[in-house]
DNA sequence: GCGATTAATCATATGCACATGATGTTCACT
DNA sequence: AGTGAACATCATGTGCATATGATTAATCGC
């Protein structure tokens, strides 16, 4: 419903690497078995992602894929971006000028609800969502105050 | 980025429509250049909106589209919900079992966020967008017309 | 170096959202 | 009753996201 599959399959896959309980790389097979993915589109998806820097890979054997920085750095953003359709424009109605100066009819009352979205994405991380989380310094996990 | 081209031409539509100072049928031809939509998907986006109760419609000289219940009384919701992609699913990481009893990864932390988006499309009304609201309530009325 | 193993990439398919042009159908007006 | 205005619908086209299968390239262990 808020993500295209494609950003979906990256999301499960990357999910699926930081739950492992070592940090030796995951192969593609192993990821398109467990999450359910078609090998090769999966496969141009995590390079998408090397490109992007959540990821990095090898080959031959031994290779396979591992996160490029510790999960609790790398938030759903981060993850989803490189499929997300034309980033920055989030006008409701399609209005191509919409801006906080120029607004659309519906950009004052939906832009609070679109932030929060946004600010979702931004401020969850991938350790988070794979319940790997170390939970640093007394703070409640998500939804924080602020 | 949150509806389809099609939901955001017929939000726009029943918005030009809203905003019409008499209540005189509007023209699909009227609708297509005021809102630059193709004429033929128009009619048959508009008609799907005429089964939804949201507009009603009559043909001949005359004819056109009308709203089938105060701008006040429509919802963002009733107004996309035909346009919507499989209606009630709304997993983050398209998990096809993901409720509240068997929530999948995201489900805890996602939820929240989803009602809230969920919540504008359903009391927010079509007279709000349009600017024809009669605000209720202690509020400056600000363009009263009808 | 050789063969096995693995990711990377290419050429091609498929399905769906979006669109178009032509034709059908209903209605108001005279 | 006939004519033209308007919506309704049909047959077909187009482009993009989503795949798929085959091939290529890098790396490891021997």
């Amino acid at each position: 419903m808020w993500l295209n599959s494609t950003a979906q399959t990256a999301l499960n896959a990357v999910l699926h690497i930081a739950r492992q309980p070592t940090d030796a790389p995951v192969r593609v097979d192993e990821i398109a078995a467990s999450t359910d993915a078609p090998r090769n589109y999966l496969s141009k998806t995590l390079h998408a992602l090397g490109k992007a820097g959540v990821l990095r890979s090898w080959r031959g054997p031994r290779g396979g894929f591992q996160l490029a920085r510790p999960a609790e750095e790398v938030s759903l953003a981060q993850v989803v971006a490189p499929f997300a359709p034309a980033n920055g424009r989030r006008c409701l109605i399609g209005n191509t000028r919409c801006s906080d100066l120029t607004p659309c009819a519906a950009h004052r009352s939906w832009s609070p609800v679109a932030g929060e979205v946004e600010r979702y994405f931004a401020h969850t991380s991938v350790a988070t969502l794979a319940g790997t989380a170390s939970e640093p310094v007394g703070a409640a996990p998500s939804d924080a105050r602020h």
